[in-house]
DNA sequence: TTTTGTTTTAAACGTTTTTTCACATTGAGT
DNA sequence: ACTCAATGTGAAAAAACGTTTAAAACAAAA
């Protein structure tokens, strides 16, 4: 069954990043922009997870959520804010949210977050009807092996030591062998949308990425450059 | 989404006005004094809006504006200046500014201007966004393929290597078979408006494209001169 | 706080691409 | 065939780009 979640979010531009990179996971959307309108929806229909902003126009996030709450106790709820304030994460909990995120936010971790929660729910579904599957996710490329549940790198059986941020980029292009992604590209999906940061931090970070699994840093075989365009994951880098 | 703006402005008094007023609408600022400097952030990182003093130590905010427009053709920028001269307001528009403010100016002015500005960005990432979604990414006539997520070409399963410019050359030929484009045009289309060059730097790169797409480059069957008009893509020559 | 490790920024350096230019060639009109 | 202007060619200069290294800023842990 393919998951259905509820984006509710006034800014367009984040309601279309949300649904392109969910969608990506093979995960169905439906995009609401006032609180009341989406309360009622959360309410008749089922969704798996419910991914709610706090600020909206017509009702704020976080009644939906307690509303929501008392009707639905086994809702996956996770909050969305533009705002840092612990305050608003303290109350997004109490108030019954699985979990919460602060804008601005990277893809991964809104995927990572999303298929948690989901994670959960089929986990719940499966206790109680005593079947389902939950696929793990692991990227397997020759003889690279990528799993983010532990967030371990092997190359040839061989351990890698990367960083979170060597890890993340590393994934995001070995999610997506051959295509070729702009400095500017990867800041957003690595670091998070609108992230204020030089590009030039992209090539430090490759640079010391190759370096760790590169047999040969000087003729990069795995990720690639392409000139006067950005970078791209080679399968045939990593062939068995 | 959090907009960040640049605000590039001598006056710490301006500056810190700026700052709070735009805080308040919640954005995020980053404040920058010497020109040369902020050059270089506005064309390394991404802002929604650039905020331009026109007079700046290092170097004018009019340069600033000219020089990021060549980049960043839709990057939304600001004037701001101390002068009621009309000769500097017709020149900043001139050289791309998109809106124009002269100091003394009310808090109201600054935020309604940011924001309507702020409202054009959206607007022009979402219809970006939404064209995106059903993108022509790669053309397939005869037996060429022009792939631009891997920023690949291939001809009879043989695969090019071409720089980006020729790429994009070669890439905009072929999204419009048959048409005759002169060397402007593709100044303008390929290179980019605003692009101070001859007209000859064209020919060069359609002679080294031709070296490496055509089976004979004295005969070009692919991409063809249309004498004293300009090139055109030919798809007979790469029929199956 | 100190220490350690990571991330970002900056600068120096080497490479590739782009541009430019001089000259050769081609095509249209006479 | 001749001439003129448009186009093609190839090589050198200039610019753009990428890598590397080191240092600074930052954050986490001891």
């Amino acid at each position: 069954m393919t998951d259905k979640v509820l984006v509710v979010e006034d800014d367009i531009d984040i309601a279309n990043l949300i649904r392109v990179n969910l969608v990506e996971l093979g995960i169905e959307i439906e995009h609401e922009i006032d609180g009341q309108l989406a309360l009622k929806k959360a309410l008749d229909k089922h969704y798996s997870v419910l991914l709610l902003d706090i600020m909206l126009p017509g009702m704020s996030g976080l009644d939906i959520c307690r509303q929501v709450r008392e009707k639905k106790p086994e809702q996956a709820i996770i909050m969305l804010t533009a705002k840092n304030s612990e305050t608003d994460r303290v109350l997004g909990l109490e108030l019954g949210a699985d979990d919460y995120m602060t804008k601005p936010f990277s893809v991964r971790e809104l995927q990572a977050r999303v298929r948690s929660q989901l994670r959960k729910v089929h986990f719940l579904q499966q206790a109680t009807q005593e079947q389902g599957l939950s696929p793990e996710k692991a990227i397997n490329i020759g003889n690279l092996r990528i799993d983010q549940q532990t967030h371990q790198v092997k190359l040839a059986e061989q351990l890698l030591d990367l960083t979170a941020t060597e890890f993340e980029l590393l994934f995001h292009l070995a999610s997506h062998p051959n295509q070729v992604f702009s400095r500017c590209q990867l800041l957003e999906s690595v670091w998070g949308y609108h992230h204020s940061g030089y590009e030039h931090t992209v090539n430090s970070h490759i640079n010391r990425l190759r370096a760790k699994i590169e047999l040969d840093a000087t003729a990069p075989r795995i990720v690639q450059t392409v000139w006067g365009v950005g970078y791209k994951f080679n399968p045939q880098g990593v062939a068995l």
